[in-house]
DNA sequence: GAGTAAATGTATACCAGGTGCAGAAATCCT
DNA sequence: AGGATTTCTGCACCTGGTATACATTTACTC
């Protein structure tokens, strides 16, 4: 269907990849505030007009990146073998993240992935389109288990919101300990029983989640 | 502690007052993007660097009435009558907060509050700010399980995220009905159905939300 | 009650993010 | 090759937010 970008297509993608790439290491070093949109168009040969028509706003020229995994958990749902609960195929996919170091789980320690972490979560504008991404998220995962699952519209939104706040909690635990120094070989362990203790109680409540009951 | 104000401080909460309702006024009107800190300024007779001495960004001038909810839910777990649990404090207090109709619960149809809610709904700016005061209300609760509980951290948190995110998506819900139209006190009933059955959710689990299990 | 220190307010100029516009340059299509 | 179309650019402009330097008001003290 797309046998031939043409020129102008790739020259697009070009200017879209220079630009970005230009930006995040020129954020990396100075830090994101510290760095006017006019420095980074400077650095990518661009003027500003341009790099605002390829990135609306400049938080877009670091979280463009993560925009695909805003249906991540909708997709896992929606293609998760047949008789599967969607809790299960999502717990799946997510100790499958951890097995792989896929940063979205927090689990990734290369130095590059660590300090844009890092500068995202010291950088408030950033923090908060993340936040936008986790609303999205929680849209699409509502749909997909309503439409999957049978799930009447209420419980699905809830259900949603829930799923997704977990995850971003142990993934925002485990990015905390690795910016703290820990290994991410070292920290599996620990992620991994995080997780399924995370899922158990997403499954079983959090009726018995007090260690001493009364 | 306070017998005497003293007249600096009755002109500040004058000042302070004058200028959130000049803004609230004026983007009730014409919208929150349409009108600049510089109209709200010199609608509340100020200087555009005194209304920053007040109000350290656009958006607190709609936001800072909603400070206070930030540790709300943090509050009801701390001050919870002995050999109660957690959960259960918090929804007697959400259903109270129903049947009272406080605002938060996104049961208020007074015109004022649903322009309020409308307006910021619709701004994006507007929603991250409100964002932010959900994380907030994350760690709050989240330490006032820890420390009132007796819960490990990890299990802290973790009930923390889904039981703000459930008590939002609650109020969301609300919100949403009585924008579309619905008065307050004929949505009441579903909402205290809605809001029992997402606490029973969250007490024992996803594990039967789909309406026909397989 | 006058005078002074501290706090508060103001005017002005400035910076950075973002947009509208008109025209130049590049790409595409025939 | 040449015209239509898209993209890029420079420029002026608006808005949120801050720094500086100065004026004004309040509070405290004698």
């Amino acid at each position: 269907m797309d046998g031939k970008p043409g020129l102008r297509e790739r020259k697009k993608r070009r200017t879209h990849a220079a630009i970005s790439d230009a930006a995040i290491a020129l954020f990396l070093e100075h830090g994101f505030n510290q760095v006017s949109v006019a420095q980074v168009a400077e650095a990518a040969e661009v003027s500003k007009r341009t790099l605002f028509a390829y990135f609306p706003a400049k938080e877009d020229l670091v979280v463009h990146r993560l925009a695909d995994h805003e249906t991540e958990a909708a997709r896992v749902v929606r293609s998760r073998p047949p008789g599967t609960a969607p809790l299960t195929a999502l717990r799946e996919h997510f100790l499958q993240g951890l097995r792989e170091r896929d940063p979205i789980t927090g689990l990734n320690d290369h130095p590059h992935i660590r300090s844009l972490t890092r500068m995202i979560l010291d950088t408030p504008s950033l923090v908060a389109r993340m936040a936008g991404f986790k609303a999205g998220a929680e849209h699409a995962l509502a749909e997909a288990l309503q439409e999957t699952a049978d799930t009447p519209e209420l419980t699905a939104r809830l259900a949603a919101v829930q799923i997704v706040a977990v995850q971003w909690a142990l993934a925002q635990d485990n990015a905390a300990r690795l910016a703290y120094g820990e290994p991410a070989d070292e920290r599996y362990a620990g992620a991994l029983a995080d997780a399924e203790h995370a899922f158990a109680l997403l499954e079983n409540g959090l009726r018995g989640s007090r260690r001493h009951d009364g």
